[in-house]
RNA sequence: GCCCGGAUGGCGGAAUUGGUAGACGCGCCAGACUCAAAAUCUGGUUUUCGCAAGGAAGUGCAGGUUCGAUUCCUGUUCCGGGCACCA
């Protein structure tokens, strides 16, 4: 009998599946090892070949942990809210519950055929009740906390609020609003809606007002990827910045703790720094520059620099289009300069004002003083200044700091320049390094050294404090959409009240149409009797698609629990996510926010540890290979791609399934549309030959391989090898079906070590040779290293040479291939398991035992040195591992060919390293 | 623009700590088996010069460090990803 993998397969996944293979539970006395894929969107395309790399290798790493005595969890669920079921339904008009369990569906299936050992009993769905109501109760949890600097944690808000009767805010910074102080007695003598509107700017999760991308046309708010050049990608409808109400959650409280707790993770260093570089910390100050012209009222221009010791360069100044002061500081005479300005800056979103490298900005017709000199500084306004990071406000210093020197020039501003010869008037210069001049009382200081006494003379003199900024922004935590989780807030008088545990969850009510509510509210704002609750209103948009993947990880521990979110017992038991698997595109976001939720239900004594995962490893993305068609330009005749250049000609994608590696099947390619029906083709050599293009794996390239057709025709146990075989699992690489034969021929070839096609099975019970279990474990041990390393892509190459080399030994030896067996398994579980019975194994090759590796068979003796002369490797010589530095000279400088080289050279030194190489210097 | 990756044969890739560049596989070429094909097996396959023996060049590009560099350093080009409401 041949390798009869669909009925293998089949026939293994049904045997799993009845006796719960992959169930575990936490009650173990095993050391527990929790693997987990990042939450998949089930998007309504379904699978193609690149979506399930990560899970083989999470899969593989798995049973090979599973194989090393580890009780291992490994869960899946969905993260099922999100706006394309929401788009889906508003075009299609089916409810996103509907298209997203028709999606569900769909995505299990794919999954179960590639034999995946997820724990399912164990699935969530964000978009289940029984889910949410715990992702609302956290958000409860993070309302009711605030953020202890002293303590360094959160707390729950009800400590603050005694704080501020006994003492009044003086020891407690309001970090929504610093200029918000007052004492016990002002506190006691508040409103209610007045003291619950300053414990809102303490709280963790909190309500302000943002900007949004807002879309008069569409009534709605849109994501920056639905925003192209300025207008919407629905319709082509101008969008414009807008303020709403929004939810945010203070993450940036956290942003030391989540930067410090980098040092305990095992994430790449890009990671790492991708993350430190969002977290943005920088040191600096904040300087007030007193304004020229005072209107009466003291009145300064608060700005944050990094680097105070270039105040004596500040040559202009610039403000965010949004700051609060371009009203006041706009001239008459600039008026209609700066509101055309104003009119521009509104249609552009902050990522095309990030991106841009056109300069532009208006003069705002205003000055302020220099402190020092006196002097007065032009404040300009220009959309390369954030309203959002430190003050809104920067003194730009053209001579140091490269954008302060484009616009100088770009405005015809004179530049100071205070740092010599370090300036060349070419390009600015950012040193720390240079020696100052033309800087008052820092001439002759080094930059770096001038910075405190910049900033002690500035806090002296009152006009400047020491001050540490971050990039990261607080996290917009409210969506104006439908399909999300609804926020469990009434609002009263202006207040807002939390429902209790008791009314939770709150469910998303049913909805036939999905448009937008009134006054960018989100759809739930239309539905005017589900609004009104409990004496006041609902709060009627919903949480991000973040919120329910922030802490799944958690759910999947304890995934029934009706009474809490996971119970302790089983959060202190798995604890922390040992090895967590995804795409580098959830660098930021997702980790991020899912740190800082970690962090703050540790900090309120929910859970044991405060890092939810402990090692990251991202898979890189599979591309599309794409085939092309050329098509005559106004014809309806197809030319080959060698003759294209003859012909004025249109590209075409074509389907990659009506393609054999670059032939084209022109009879199935008339048949793919009605269009080409009548297609004409000019061949070469009798035949179409299509272009071919690496992009992309997307529907509207015509280049999705889908894994169903992959598994039907070579096995789910071919195809999961083959996925780690294209490479390394971090690594981007384009699919080619072609090469999977090899991996399938591989597979059939460890069949025939123990069934001949005629003779039938052939294995032996000898004892094996010296010869054989060398083999079998130099194999074992670099499959084993390259596993630990994740780099599978060699394991399954040293599968192959193994295999290859019992092949040409004639083993068939059962006490060496069933330890192969073994160490294969978490590859190719399938084939593994089928083999395991027939040699008579009882219970299931899951449950074994990973080989020990016997080195005394790997043991070697001597070794075949390359030998280099001038470090070029001329010949070859077998040399004792033992022999030292002078038996090695004398061994090589015997050897005939070395001699032919020496001829008429001297030796001037023979470079030795054991177990390495030789080198002769001559 | 800013941040993070990447670049090695015809192709995917290997070389784990600075030590034989191209493992393994695809593809291709030749051969065996076969009426034939498929499957399988055997051999070859970086480029270039050479009948051969053998030589030279070679890891995006330009330099540097070293006895020795795909690996370390400096500069540079191109490609991919992220940039806060896609998930």
């Amino acid at each position: 009998m041949e390798y009869q993998f669909r009925e293998i397969e089949k026939k293994w996944q049904n045997r799993w599946k009845e006796n719960g293979a992959y169930q575990v539970s936490h009650v173990s006395s095993s050391p527990k090892f929790y693997v987990l894929d990042m939450f998949p969107y089930p998007s309504g395309a379904g699978l193609h070949v690149g979506h399930p790399l990560g899970y083989i290798a999470s899969d593989i790493f798995s049973r090979y942990k599973r194989l090393k005595g580890f009780n291992v969890l490994h869960p899946m669920g969905y993260d099922s809210f999100g706006l394309p079921a929401e788009q889906y339904a508003i075009e299609h008009g089916i409810h996103p519950a509907i298209s997203t369990d028709q999606n569900i569906a769909n995505f299990r299936g794919q999954l179960d055929k590639i034999g995946f050992c997820f724990d399912w009993s164990r699935e969530v769905r964000t978009s289940d009740a029984g889910y949410y109501k715990w992702t609302q109760w956290i958000f409860l949890q993070l309302f009711d906390s605030w953020f202890n600097r002293h303590e360094r944690k959160a707390e729950p808000i009800t400590k603050l609020a005694a704080a501020f009767a006994a003492t009044g805010n003086a020891h407690h910074e309001c970090p929504g609003d610093r200029s918000i102080i007052f004492s016990a007695s002002e506190w006691h003598e508040m409103s209610h809606e007045r003291q619950q509107g300053i414990l809102m700017e303490y709280r963790l999760a909190y309500c302000g007002h943002g900007e949004v991308n807002w879309c008069e046309a569409l009534g709605t708010v849109l994501a920056n990827d639905e925003v192209v050049n300025g207008v919407s990608e629905r319709g082509g409808h101008p969008v414009v910045r807008k303020k709403l109400r929004q939810w945010y959650l203070r993450i940036t409280e956290y942003a030391d703790r989540l930067l410090e707790g980098l040092n305990t993770v095992d994430f790449s260093d890009s990671m790492k720094e991708m993350q430190s570089n969002w977290i943005g910390k920088s040191f600096g100050a904040e300087i007030d520059f007193d304004l020229e012209n005072q209107d009466g009222l003291p009145l300064s221009l608060k700005v944050y620099t990094t680097r105070p010791d270039t105040l004596f360069g500040v040559d202009f100044m610039v403000i965010a289009p949004e700051h609060e002061l371009v009203g006041r500081l706009t001239s008459d005479g600039q008026k209609k300069d700066v509101e055309e300005y104003l009119h521009y800056v509104n249609s552009r979103s902050e990522r095309e004002r990030m991106a841009e490298k056109k300069i532009t900005g208006v003069f705002s017709g205003s000055y302020c003083i220099h402190p020092f000199t006196g002097g007065r500084i032009p404040i300009w306004l220009s959309e390369y200044v954030l309203a959002g990071y430190g003050t809104g406000a920067i003194m730009a210093v053209p001579c140091g700091d490269e954008r302060d020197f484009k616009f100088a020039r770009h405005f015809n501003i004179p530049i100071t320049n205070i740092i010599g010869e370090q300036y060349d008037g070419e390009e600015a210069n950012p040193t720390k390094d240079a020696i100052l001049s033309n800087s008052g009382f820092l001439n002759g200081m080094v930059m770096r050294d001038a910075i405190g006494l910049v900033i002690d003379t500035l806090e002296g003199k009152g006009i400047g404090k020491r001050r540490v900024n971050y990039k990261m922004r607080d996290a917009a935590f409210s969506r104006q959409r439908y399909w999300g989780e609804p926020f469990p807030i009434v609002w009263k008088n202006g207040v807002a009240v939390p429902l209790p545990l008791d009314e939770l969850p709150v469910t998303l009510p049913e909805m036939s149409e999905l448009k937008p509510g009134p006054e960018g509210e989100g759809p739930l704002g239309n539905l005017q009797d589900w609004k009104q609750h409990g004496g006041g209103t609902r709060e009627v948009n919903t949480m991000p698609g973040y919120a329910g993947s922030s802490w799944y990880f958690l759910r999947y521990m304890d995934p029934d629990n009706g009474k809490t979110f996971c119970d302790r017992s089983a959060s202190d038991y798995w604890g922390q996510v040992d090895l967590y698997i995804g795409g580098t595109e959830h660098a930021v976001g997702h980790l991020l926010y899912s740190r800082m939720w970690t962090k703050a239900l540790y900090d309120l004594g929910h859970i044991g540890f405060d890092e939810p995962y402990r090692r990251l490893v991202n898979q890189g993305k599979i591309g599309g290979d794409s085939r092309l068609v050329y098509r005559i330009r106004g014809t309806n005749t197809f030319v080959s791609a060698g003759l294209k250049d003859q012909y004025e000609t249109d590209e075409l994608h074509v389907d990659v399934g009506l393609v054999n590696g670059f032939e084209l099947d022109t009879k199935a390619f008339a048949k793919w549309k009605p269009d080409f029906a009548n297609a004409e083709f000019v061949l070469e050599k009798e035949k179409y030959i299509c272009g071919g293009r690496l992009e992309k794996m997307s529907k509207r390239y015509f280049n999705v391989v889908n894994p169903d057709d992959i598994v039907e025709r070579y096995g789910a146990d071919t195809f999961r090898m083959y996925e780690m075989f294209l490479g390394p699992v971090e690594q981007d690489k384009p699919w080619d079906t072609k090469g999977i034969e090899g991996v399938h021929r591989f597979l059939r070839k460890l069949w025939r070590l123990f069934e001949h096609e005629e003779k039938g099975w052939i294995l032996k019970k000898d004892d094996p040779t010296d010869a054989e279990w060398k083999v079998l474990y130099r194999g074992l041990r670099k499959a084993e290293e390259d596993t630990e390393r994740f780099s599978f892509n060699t394991a399954v190459s040293s599968f192959m040479i193994t295999v290859n080399e019992l092949s040409d030994l004639g083993c068939h030896k059962q006490r060496i291939l069933e330890k192969l067996l073994i160490a294969l398994t978490p590859f190719a579980p399938h084939i593994c398991e089928e083999l395991w019975h027939k040699m008579g194994n009882p219970g299931s090759i899951l449950n074994a035992v990973f080989p020990t590796i016997e080195t005394r068979y790997l043991v070697e003796s001597s070794k075949a040195y390359p030998v280099a002369i001038n470090g070029k490797t001329r010949t070859e010589i077998n040399i004792s591992l033992d022999a030292d530095q002078k038996q090695v000279e004398a061994i090589v400088l015997e050897d005939e060919v070395v001699k032919k080289w020496l001829e008429g050279k001297t030796v001037k030194k023979v470079i030795y390293v054991r177990n390495k190489m030789i080198n002769l210097v001559v």
